[in-house]
DNA sequence: CAATAGATCATCT
DNA sequence: GATGATCTATTGC
């Protein structure tokens, strides 16, 4: 689950940044003064704009300086329901990446932040049932065909086998 | 219900 | 000057 103050939220859709080598992840630029969270160490927040008016919240997950990351995509209302609505003023309170952080009041402060601890947490909730996880390959991407067959951790260090 | 336009701005070319 | 890990309102069936 993800927690900011009185409000948190299943973690139900997330969608993952594999690192340099994915074309739609933002560390395919480089280290920018953007991205400088999502190369800061695993577990850490990686918050961002989007279109000039969303917020997008991330945890990062590779070592310092590569620059991988999961988005939360999607949450299912747990505590602070509420305040979530009056937040949103609708009905859809955190189907969406840009919603959630209006739910939760994430903006670009929370950049950076260990996740381990408030304000902002992630931490573990009621696992959804057998037969209720989906996997799928992403959309909109082109250029497959570069990406790298797989990844590993070792010694705090990818490598490919 | 599906498709589309518009909001709005940091970042990069 | 163009673009984008989005969302909302509006239009057209």
């Amino acid at each position: 689950m993800l927690e900011h103050g009185r409000t948190s939220g299943r973690i139900v859709e997330t969608e993952a940044y594999l690192g340099p080598h994915d074309p739609a992840c933002h560390a395919a630029a480089g280290l920018t003064n953007r991205t400088r969270d999502l190369h800061g160490p695993p577990g850490t927040s990686y918050v961002y704009l989007i279109y000039g008016m969303y917020w997008c919240m991330n945890c990062v997950t590779g070592p310092v300086g590569y620059g991988s990351a999961v988005l939360i995509r999607a949450l299912e209302p747990l505590d602070g329901v509420d305040l979530m609505r009056r937040r949103r003023g609708g009905s859809d309170l955190t189907n969406g990446p840009g919603k959630l952080c209006v739910a939760l009041a994430i903006d670009g402060r929370h950049g950076g932040l260990p996740l381990n601890r408030p304000p902002l947490m992630v931490r573990a909730a009621e696992p959804v049932s057998d037969g209720n996880v989906a996997i799928s390959a992403r959309i909109g991407i082109t250029k497959a065909a570069d990406w790298p067959q797989r990844y590993y951790i070792r010694d705090n260090k990818w490598v490919s086998k």
